[in-house]
DNA sequence: CGTGTTTGACCCGCGC
DNA sequence: GCGCGGGTCAAACACG
């Protein structure tokens, strides 16, 4: 048998196929040998000093994250993380993170795939500890969500992407502060940990790859599914 | 001992 | 067809 990873790895798909998510999954774990053709969302996410000291380089989230691999970028002086959700066994969804190449303080979290369980008591844990950490409160999952809301805050990211688009990775942080406040305002997200979080996109070539987000449609799915899944302020893709 | 990380090898899609 | 680059696997290792 020259290839028992290939059937280990058919293997797993087959698993896949006899999933709840089995349609979900199998044209994910397909879509996903296709680069650009798997459902992404991408977030960009500021560093903090406290968040570098803990314990890994990747802020943390409502499900903790077990790393399988990291690979040399190439064009990036940072590594890439590969992270799968370890909160439950039978979990497909999975995060790569690196850092902005140009700005080391900047972390590019892609998440993909979707999270077949329910948020674990880890996450609730976590933000208790949070709090404590850094007496900033951290709102739960709870926050509603009306369709409304959600409208608005598609309309918010088209209005704001051509200017968060020509706002590169290395922008002072004071520039920033002063871009946040209009994103933040404008989708009433009350959420006091997206002030770390930084929506950017790099000049020049890392154009490209925000190039994909101008191409985000207004999907329900990818709505739930940032509800669902998220704090952070986050970028959709949907590269179709 | 269970869980998570590291790391080299492997697989596969894509561009030329 | 070939090489490159990204994504994944899994053994070895570290840690609590």
């Amino acid at each position: 048998m020259k290839n028992p990873r290939r059937k280990v790895r058919q293997l797993m798909d087959d698993l896949h196929s006899t999933n709840s998510e089995s349609k979900i999954s199998k044209t994910e774990t397909q879509a996903s040998k296709k680069r650009g053709m798997a459902q992404r969302v991408v977030v960009a996410v500021k560093i903090e000093e406290n968040d570098k000291k803990k314990k890994s380089e990747a802020p943390p989230d409502c499900w903790s994250w077990r790393k399988y691999g990291q690979k040399p970028i190439k064009g990036s002086p940072y590594p890439r993380g590969y992270y799968k959700c370890s909160t439950s066994k039978g979990c497909s969804a999975k995060k790569q993170v690196e850092k902005c190449r140009t700005d080391a303080s900047m972390l590019i979290i892609t998440y993909t795939s979707t999270h077949n369980h329910p948020a674990s008591d880890h996450s609730s844990t976590y933000h208790k500890e949070e709090q404590k950490e850094n007496l900033v409160p951290v709102l739960t999952d709870a926050q509603p969500t009306t369709p409304q809301r959600e409208l608005k805050q598609q309309e918010t990211k088209d209005e704001n992407h051509f200017q968060n688009s020509q706002s590169p990775c290395q922008t002072n942080p004071s520039t920033q502060n002063q871009r946040m406040p209009n994103v933040l305002n404008n989708i009433e997200d009350p959420n006091p940990y997206c002030h770390s979080i930084t929506l950017s996109a790099p000049k020049t070539e890392e154009n490209d790859f925000y190039d994909e987000l101008e191409e985000l449609p207004t999907s329900s799915y990818f709505t739930t599914f940032m509800r669902e899944n998220f704090f952070e302020e986050r970028i959709l893709v949907n590269p179709s």
